[in-house]
DNA sequence: TTGTAGGCGTTATCAA
DNA sequence: TTGATAACGCCTACAA
């Protein structure tokens, strides 16, 4: 009776496959890779020994020897606390399921050391592609340099020279949320951020924020614009920030969503309601803007159309063969959803 | 001028190394590999010459030579909207480069066949050691009997026969929450929790539920359990059809916590008040529970904990070559953390 | 319909 | 201090 501990068969090769079906390697090779030019009967013995053996062929052998590529592509990611990446991954993953990929999500829990292992790791089994997040980490640009000799590389809204990239409209979105609160009679704006200066969604987000306020007439303040790094329970401590000055804003708007509820917990913890007391918006669009009460007035990226793009842009390389053309850059609309978060206090 | 766009080199072999630096291929080989026994001048021609080619080990082609193992572990989960599983990941990948391997996170977005796919792959690039997400895929079995032939596997809170395997303790977590929420004087309790039939979490703790109230003589009620498949608004459905009741509960325990924000949701929307109306309690101790207004009065389970024991228990049996001995099953005790979503209805 | 033999990129053994 | 050469597990002409 067999023990089914926790061990190791001597996992089989074809060799021990043509041994215990008595024919040759090059037959059980053929057999099992669906070859159809053979007497039934050598297929079936070949089959069941296979089966019997628990035959899993070794992908790298045959990678190596047929140097036939591997269907692997690596989503490069700093964190998951931030839906933005869990639900981008899980698109990407459906969508590669479709094209006949593997996902490999490779989370490096934002230390840039882990990002470059992730990298050399995905380099090294020769990965087919790599989707980069939305993240900063510029001491892994040689190391992205190295892995784009290897396989074609796509960027979701991060900054990476040369490659194909899909973005949102970060800039025009973020001016129309903020002009639509400035509409709605709110001229203490307060901005939440990230420190990622040279992170171009932020500055073009950042930028949109001053220009609208410019264009309305109202002065910048430089203390209603708080930046922090990203952590878990950033966004509480960033609201605090501009809950405790002297003239805190009516509104708060979030660069990113994902700091939202802890935005409303900050706001709730002062026994402040929203949005009578403090409006807030943001920009992403993910589920979480539905789930928190009242429901969030925010910029919509389509996420998803984002996610399937990256994935087009990316086979178009593998399967055209690293083709020379130029980098695309796709940049998508963005929407305003208007929710319940946001007061109008023009008669204030 | 070297053009930068998406295209893949002639990835560099050794031989092309050992080309441009005028030396054998094997000095190449031991030189790359850390070899100190040459004369300087020839490691660092190697060394320029494999920098100057980018040159990047082909694994894949390592470890068929010298059968050694790789460093890659799979992760293989469900879904990420419910960061119970985000979370892990991150513990796991944390812990697990400490010990110098790979996560490889593995999303097979709840459909068996994607399960079964990750199975294989992680199999066929013959990773070393797999970790099971919480989930109950019944016809994954086959494959897991196989691809354990080939590597340790180790399951956090899911069932599988034969493999290390840490828990919580569900039903005297779940029995000691019920018992909570009938002293603070609650007799009509409901509880969401999934369709998962075989899952021994929730039978467990749908076991405990019943017997905490059978043991404070309060009858069960079936339509007081609801059940639905895991998606990512089920709270909200699930809440409401307690809600919809004629005789609705004054509290609701949910099997696991992600689905919290939406049964909160669900309660607001009608214009009920946490706890007053409708007190919550939910079971895992994630962030999210600390996030919610009222924050969540729930049973705590210590995941960062289980995720490093279940590193242990897979490393164990990877370091010490897979022994035979017998299956290990770890069990964590659970924490009640008091918070703010239970009210006090003894003199109601 | 089946088998032989050479090769994929690497390591490891042994000789020079 | 270096370099042939035989593996590793597999694929693939080409031959039989």
């Amino acid at each position: 009776m067999e023990e089914l501990t926790n061990r190791i068969a001597s996992a089989a090769t074809l060799q021990d496959v043509a041994n215990l079906s008595g024919v040759s390697l090059s037959t059980v090779s053929k057999i099992l890779s669906g070859a159809n030019n053979f007497k039934d009967s050598t297929i079936n013995k070949v089959k069941s020994a296979a089966e019997e053996l628990n035959y899993m062929p070794n992908v790298m052998a045959r990678q190596i020897a047929s140097n036939s590529k591997n269907r692997i592509i690596g989503y490069l990611i700093p964190n998951l606390f931030n839906s933005y990446y869990s639900g981008m991954a899980s698109t990407l993953e459906s969508y590669l399921y479709q094209h006949d990929y593997e996902l490999t999500i490779c989370l490096f829990n934002d230390d840039v050391n882990r990002a470059r292992a992730y990298l050399h790791f995905l380099t090294e089994i020769r990965a087919s592609g790599i989707i980069f997040g939305s993240f900063n980490e510029p001491e892994c640009l040689k190391d992205i340099d190295i892995a784009r000799k290897y396989m074609p590389i796509v960027s979701i809204q991060a900054d990476i020279e040369n490659v194909d990239r899909v973005d949102v409209s970060d800039y025009d979105g973020t001016y129309e949320i903020i002009s639509y609160l400035i509409k709605k009679g709110h001229k203490k704006i307060g901005f939440l951020g990230y420190q990622y200066d040279t992170l171009s969604i932020l500055s073009n987000r950042l930028n949109a924020y001053k220009d609208a306020l410019k264009d309305n007439g109202i002065p910048f303040r430089s203390e209603y614009v708080v930046d922090y790094k990203q952590t878990p329970n950033s966004g509480y401590i960033m609201a605090n920030r501009l809950l405790n000055l002297a003239d805190p804003p009516t509104a708060i708007h979030c660069f990113n969503e994902y700091i939202v509820p802890d935005v409303y917990g900050a706001i709730q913890d002062r026994g402040l309601s929203i949005p009578d007391d403090v409006s807030v918006t943001a920009f992403d669009g993910l589920r979480l803007g539905s789930v928190v009460r009242p429901q969030l007035t925010t910029i919509y990226g389509p996420n998803d159309a984002m996610a399937n793009t990256a994935v087009d842009l990316l086979l178009n390389r593998i399967e055209a063969n690293y083709s020379k053309k130029p980098p695309q850059h796709i940049i998508f609309k963005h929407t305003l959803m208007e929710r319940g978060s946001v007061a109008d206090i023009t008669n204030r």
